[in-house]
DNA sequence: AAGAAACGCAACCGCCTTGCT
DNA sequence: TAGCAAGGCGGTTGCGTTTCT
């Protein structure tokens, strides 16, 4: 392992404490469970593994799809990648899980299939339009943008126009990401949350404990401008 | 059957953000 | 406002397991 493996002693320390005190206030957690692990390990340790509902076993199809679609869309034109927002998305996987299949299997399988990196750029140019967008938003903060920007700045070369934020309407950012998640580049009419909701994201097995979830958190809690 | 190579994944590290004083 | 501590995250490492030759 990467470092010093756990023992089951470890785990039922961990557990204990965790059942007994709670998440949360990490730095007392190894003291409070007498382990001699920092806070970091504790919290990591539970997070990927300890953890209740946590999912094992290899990726379903629809989770890879999934996971293609949103790194495409959280990290194709953004220096960092967030697999945590990506997740998110899917129950019962943890960042680490995720990371570790997309490092072991995806990012070597698209290496040879630019054509979905190419149709997320596509996706993304479409709806990140240059600043000013005079386009009203209803939905979480706005990207700061630069004031002083002029007429001859807006006029972007192609290369940049995917790293220049603005703000999406609420019925924009549903049509995104019903494009990206429906694989189609061209949409067929913004559909109401609810439905997307069922259709596309209600169909994980999780236990049965929360299988399914509002579209509006889905969706919304992603922090377009902090990607 | 044995050694090499590739794979899978838990764990660690360092950095950034956030909240508190 | 600055400094510190803790939480959180992504990147990387390293070792056990599996597959290949």
């Amino acid at each position: 392992m990467g470092g010093v493996a756990w023992s089951e002693e470890e785990d039922h320390l961990l557990k204990k404490c965790i059942e007994r005190y709670g998440e949360g206030k990490w730095h007392r957690v190894p003291v409070l469970a007498g382990l001699n692990r920092c806070r970091k390990s504790c919290r990591l340790r539970w997070l990927n593994y300890l953890r209740p509902n946590i999912k094992r076993g290899s990726f379903a199809e629809e989770e890879v799809n999934l996971i293609i679609k949103l790194h495409g869309l959280l990290g194709s034109k953004i220096d960092e990648f967030r697999w945590s927002l990506i997740a998110g998305r899917l129950p019962g996987r943890t960042a680490n899980d995720v990371k570790n299949y997309w490092n072991c299997h995806l990012s070597k399988k698209l290496v040879n299939a630019p054509r979905i990196e190419h149709q997320t750029v596509i996706n993304m140019e479409k709806f990140l339009t240059p600043h000013p967008p005079n386009i009203a938003t209803t939905t979480g903060p706005t990207k700061p943008t630069d004031s002083d920007h002029t007429s001859k700045d807006n006029q972007l070369k192609t290369e940049e126009k995917a790293i220049v934020w603005t703000p999406l309407s609420d019925i924009e950012v549903h049509r995104w990401c019903q494009d990206l998640v429906n694989g189609e580049d061209g949409h067929q009419g913004v559909e109401e949350p609810g439905r997307f909701a069922d259709h596309q994201f209600g169909q994980f097995d999780d236990g049965g404990s929360s299988s399914k979830w509002d579209w509006d958190d889905s969706i919304f809690d992603i922090d377009l401008w902090t990607l």
